[in-house]
DNA sequence: CAGATCACCTGCTTGC
DNA sequence: TGCAAGCAGGTGATCT
């Protein structure tokens, strides 16, 4: 489910519930969102306030008073602060008030507990949200590399995935085989500039919730509504009526206008 | 460095 | 109806 706008918008939705709590008591049941010493990681986390709330790309970043707890929702993710545990709650945290549960039935997501950046994060690239026009095409000037895999690439630029990445490229009209060093300098600031107004557009509308995705207080978002070729395959490009086609790029599923989008 | 393949999981949809 | 295959918003390891 969940790509920047997501992550973003359970970020403001958790905020205002979690922010100067305490974590009374914590609990893991799974080896995969929380492999190794579970009830370490429980000990490691009781007794701790949590100050802030941010985001790095997909990274929720609870910082505490030692250490930050870093939560990646994976596919199917879902951090809330109201409901019961129930088969699919691999975390629990009783604060001093109210409570936090951790649910994911595909346990891709995962918590993981360190005393400074966790490395994941350390290793990723500039937030989507964050990176200049200037250092975006920079950095995209350097890679010989197809454009869709390089933007689905975190290391290279953090927080965009599958659904935002075929979202972008639409509207700034680039194919997703066009290689990423041979854009001319007018279709990179288009792209930048894309990914921005996608991005911040969807955040706006709650995010996509195309099945599981909801917010910290379990509210589904809207912005599914306004994908323009994301999961609108043979349907009409909004923009030119041609049938939106859906290819396979890295594995992954491509949508786009063949009309409208030029390598 | 770039790309392909596989793997990690569960659950829903599709097609025979 | 039943069952297998295919698909899903993500990532990381391994091999060419």
């Amino acid at each position: 489910m969940p790509e920047l706008p997501e992550v973003q918008t359970v970020v403001e939705t958790l905020r205002p519930y979690v922010t100067g709590r305490r974590i009374v008591r914590a609990e893991f049941h799974s080896r995969f969102v929380t492999p190794g010493d579970r009830d370490a990681l429980a000990s490691q986390v009781a007794g701790r306030w949590i100050q802030t709330v941010r985001r790095h790309g997909k990274f929720i970043l609870m910082e505490l008073d030692r250490g930050v707890l870093a939560v990646h929702l994976g596919m199917t993710g879902q951090l809330l602060v109201s409901g019961q545990p129930g088969t699919h709650t691999h975390g629990f945290f009783e604060l001093d008030q109210g409570v936090l549960l951790y649910d994911d039935p595909r346990q891709f997501g995962r918590i993981e507990f360190s005393e400074t950046t966790p490395s994941r994060v350390a290793a990723l690239g500039p937030d989507a949200l964050a990176i200049t026009c200037t250092d975006f095409a920079a950095r995209t000037r350097k890679r010989h590399s197809r454009i869709k895999p390089l933007l689905l690439n975190q290391r290279f630029l953090a927080g965009l995935g599958n659904i935002y990445v075929d979202e972008a490229l639409f509207r700034a009209g680039i194919h997703p085989f066009a290689i990423a060093s041979r854009l001319t300098a007018r279709r990179v600031t288009s792209l930048f500039d894309a990914i921005g107004e996608v991005l911040r557009e969807s955040i706006e509308a709650g995010g996509s919730s195309i099945s599981d995705y909801v917010d910290a207080e379990g509210q589904r978002g809207a912005f599914q509504d306004s994908h323009r070729v994301y999961g609108r395959e043979g349907e009409a490009c909004v923009m030119c009526g041609a049938p939106v086609k859906r290819i396979l790029v890295a594995q992954r599923g491509t949508h786009f206008c063949p009309r409208c989008q030029k390598k």
